[in-house]
DNA sequence: GAATAATTCAAACGTTTGATTGAATCGGAT
DNA sequence: ATCCGATTCAATCAAACGTTTGAATTATTC
């Protein structure tokens, strides 16, 4: 008979994903699950232990997916399938969307329930994205590296959710419906991705020992750059600052 | 006389961009800015149009920078000095930081301030970023596939701003120091975005108009690979959704 | 310096918030 | 049927919220 607590939990978690903790009112929760305001002092506690129920459950019903890879599998197959796992989660609107908008609002503004989530679903998630990339890579490839790479990968799934708002604003409507599109968007980062791993690749291979490979492509190291914002001593380009200031 | 006006806006903006809106409560602003609270009714008329000052006031003087490249400047060159812009605005911790934070919540949480933001910053910076991922295109280029290209590229230096404390968890103190170095993420970012940029081309120039031309690298479409969410009736590889309910 | 407008102030407004109370109701075990 | 712990309910609490008031103070104009 702890349906009321189950129904608790389904409404705040809906709400505060929408409004986020602050704006959520226990009052606006009780009445939306028909239940009474004294439910969640006598469930839960108070507002703060019911959220972090809340969050609890989004990651633990979300579930990390384990990917099993058959034998033969290529890393760029692989990261095929791990992009389009992330992208579906990210853009897909099943009813229960709000478990993954109330996650990655706890990530970007950690609260008390922040770490049972980093340690129960984000780590185990970007550990084998983390273990796909390097498979890209050199055995004696540094971890921080792989570890850039394989954020350079994740960056660009968060961004199609985080942004879509804006998105819609700078692209357009019409140009938003197909932007968004998850197959296609997946197909793109993929894309994206590989040549940007490729790259880092390339750049490993022949920068690092003096091994007598020429690059295939020439060396662009960016410090040689002028339009570098850290080549101190390069004037060029010029960036004026145009502030405009509006009354 | 009104520098009781300008210092609301000054401690305000700090206080929502560290808070957000609901969080931030009137009484807290007006005694960190040594003002009496009836102030924000005579100078703004309620907190709201408070806030929306306050994110005017941090877009109008962040200001949009134009860029003025020497006309015999490579795309590259350009691309690695507007990466670097765009990672210093997000990674540096200058006094008047709140004004890149205020804007950032404003744009993953629109409210009413976040139209007039986008025309004015967001929009013109876009512009910038996809002018020059276009000289690295066909000039036929479809307008949506640069600008998902600009997309990848801003994703990776918002990463790195919005899920900072995320970092830290996953990759630990020590590594997450120098992990967020501004010029080596500035670097890395533009080299994995130069890959990603000349994947595209290759895949269009290659891929668009059966010109007879042999794809140099093999061509990697990602609907092909077993492990693709979107190859509906491939069933590698196997995913087990391994739910860890807790307690 | 007097008159007038602009600004600041302490105090309180009415409302809403999260939390709490104690009685009422329910569900099964005896 | 009766009891008792579990649960729900209407009602209320004090605190905090954004907002408003009207007098006091300061700046500006004549």
């Amino acid at each position: 008979m702890d349906d009321t607590r189950q129904k608790l939990i389904d409404v705040a978690g809906q709400v505060f994903s929408e409004k986020g903790f602050e704006a959520t009112t226990v009052r606006e929760v009780c009445q939306l699950a028909g239940v009474n305001i004294a439910a969640i002092h006598y469930h839960f506690g108070d507002k703060e232990r019911l959220y972090i129920e809340a969050v609890k459950y989004a990651h633990c019903h979300q579930g990390v997916v384990k990917f099993d890879w058959p034998a033969n599998c290529l890393p760029e197959q692989k990261l095929a399938g791990m992009i389009g796992h992330m992208v579906q989660m990210m853009l897909a609107d099943d009813a229960p969307s709000w478990h993954i908008e109330l996650m990655m609002r706890e990530l970007a503004r950690p609260t008390n329930a922040c770490q049972a989530l980093v340690e129960e679903f984000i780590s185990p998630m970007f550990a084998q994205l983390l273990s796909i990339v390097s498979e890209f890579l050199p055995v004696n490839a540094p971890l921080i590296d792989r570890q850039r790479l394989a954020f350079s990968v994740v960056a660009q799934c968060l961004l199609y959710r985080y942004h879509r708002p804006i998105g819609r604003l700078l692209v357009g409507e019409e140009t938003f419906q197909k932007m968004f599109d998850m197959e296609e968007t997946a197909r793109q980062i993929t894309a994206f991705s590989l040549g940007g791993i490729l790259a880092a690749v390339t750049a490993m291979t022949s920068g690092s020992a003096q091994e007598g490979k020429a690059p295939a492509e020439p060396n662009l190291d960016v410090d040689d750059f002028p339009g570098s914002q850290f080549s101190r001593n390069s004037a060029l380009p010029s960036t004026s600052h145009q502030t405009q200031v509006q009354p």
